[in-house]
DNA sequence: CGTTCAGTTGACTAAGGTCAATTCCCGTGG
DNA sequence: CCACGGGAATTGACCTTAGTCAACTGAACG
């Protein structure tokens, strides 16, 4: 099936499987559309499965005691969303993650995955390194923010995502690099002069 | 033995364990004295252990290319340390754990620890709790940076760990708070009148 | 009793926030 | 197909917060 395409390339990039495991793992894949605005995981839901970004994109957000919205992440194509914390502990999610474009995904049931882990055991390692790449993602994050300047942290941005800028709104941007609209304005101008 | 009277009641407010079974665990805790400036984990090094903080000071850090050291964390009695990252991926660390002040530490080895996990399942929360704990941690520091400002940081620091002024150089909280000492005096300043 | 290093201070500069007004873009409905 | 409305982005004026550099204080310790 044309659709699983991307996640054999995927997977068998992370690790090496064969055709009839790959078939096995994409037996128990749904196709999942998200209009815009539409959430793939709401505050309070429990997150009993893992995503896989077709193509599309989604912002990863909490909303604070006083209302104010924070952006924590972004996902994109090829990209794996998931919240491990409430996953893996069985327990409400605190975050919302919603796209914010049309987006399609493929999904796996955090049940079938266990089952798939007893199935094809080097499943198992896309698991692990999946909580991994978030913690690893997260500790970088948090160092640029004690240490780099917004003007800094936008420039990684800027090389790490070069397409953000056309997919996702400034607002939602400036909010992730934890500053205000207006500033991503003023770095943004004298970034190209 | 009275040394392991912290680690028991720390244990046991986890989980719930018989006292065999804490007998058990605590054969296979070392003690350790830690002098001031030596080093519990350093950059390079593989964590292969866990420690309990009987009492001391510790804080995480990490140098970079240009550097400049990076406070990223503390720990202070009866905190568990640990590099999750390495420990569970079996690569060298990329920070170094630092004892700032005379610090005796209960020590287990990851090879021990899984072997309890084997003898007494219940035992393997532990190890689960002390990853989530740190990615929980972290995710709320990252918000922090993200949302709050620099005197706000300083306040909730004040809150949490009133002793921490006591204990640890104002420079490397600075650093921790993501701001230059300046600022911190500056804050300080005038939160005291 | 000096040496050293943490902490504070002053004067200045730069970075970022706030508020309000304006422009730009895009989709919707007449 | 054009006009309108609404949200996104930018701008200006102004203020606050934080960084830099250098000098000074003060306590700790050999």
């Amino acid at each position: 099936m044309d659709k699983f395409r991307k996640v054999k390339n995927t997977i068998s990039a992370i690790i090496p499987v064969t055709d009839a495991e790959l078939a096995l793992f994409c037996e128990s894949i749904e196709l999942k559309a998200l209009k815009k605005n539409e959430f793939f995981l709401t505050e309070g839901q429990i997150c009993n499965f893992v995503g896989f970004v077709n193509h599309g994109t989604l912002i990863y957000y909490k909303t604070l005691e006083n209302g104010t919205e924070v952006t924590t992440d972004f996902a994109f194509d090829q990209d794996w969303i998931t919240n491990n914390l409430s996953r893996l502990n069985n327990s409400p999610s605190k975050i919302n993650i919603k796209a914010i474009e049309k987006t399609e995904l493929l999904v796996v049931k955090q049940d079938i995955l266990m089952d798939l882990y007893i199935r094809i055991p080097k499943i198992e390692r896309l698991g692990r390194l999946l909580m991994e790449q978030a913690y690893l993602r997260i500790v970088q994050q948090n160092m640029d923010l004690q240490v780099l300047a917004a003007k800094e942290r936008y420039g990684n941005l800027l090389n790490k995502y070069p397409e953000i800028f056309q997919r996702v709104p400034l607002y939602h941007i400036a909010n992730y690099l934890g500053i205000a609209p207006k500033s991503l304005s003023r770095i943004r101008k004298d970034f190209f002069e």
